[in-house]
DNA sequence: CAAGTATTTAGATATTTATCTAAATACCGA
DNA sequence: TCGGTATTTAGATAAATATCTAAATACTTG
């Protein structure tokens, strides 16, 4: 749970899952949509890999991000008991 | 969004807002609750109401602090986003 | 194998953050 | 008004974080 808000806390952390919404990219062409450089982004994707919010796959020199999901539903059922609906309907 | 991922960033912060899930509290309740200073509890509880996940009220010389779950709202709208389902329905 | 491309690792630095103690502020009751 | 309680503000410090450049690694192709 840590780790997942830790990753999330970043405006470019989240600016790159929402690239990945459309399909999966390389690591380069994450790189081309920001100004920083390639190593700071490589260490964007590391904490995001490490939270589990992407898989990567190296296909040859190049690794591909993929958006993996699975984990916001921690996210989202952490939230969820903060929903009185969830706990007394009314 | 950023004030908002920020305040829920901390796991100190984020038991506050469990433990306020059960009724409103003044800063000294929930001051018990952990080992902290209170000046450093004061901190965190400012952070939450920075980013509207509390409010505060005093009364006397007491300062009640209340969940305010409308902004999770606004990060549920943007976890969803990701939830393929939400776009395409199958 | 050598040169070029893609990505990560290492190491440095500036900023942000969590925490503390000490002090200030605000309120209450005798 | 004075002493006590509740809370916050100020200021300091150690740790974490985001960023960079330089270098390393890994792959591809001539």
């Amino acid at each position: 749970m840590n780790t997942l808000f830790k990753a999330l806390n970043d405006p470019t952390r989240r600016a790159m899952l929402e690239l990945l919404r459309e399909r999966p990219l390389t690591a380069g062409e994450i790189a081309d949509h920001f100004t920083f450089s390639k190593p700071t982004i490589s260490h964007h994707l590391d904490l995001l890999r490490q939270a589990d919010l992407v898989t990567s796959d190296k296909q040859g020199q190049f690794v591909t991000y993929t958006l993996n999901m699975t984990v916001m539903d921690e996210l989202l059922g952490w939230l969820l008991q903060f929903k009185p609906s969830s706990d007394a309907p009314q």
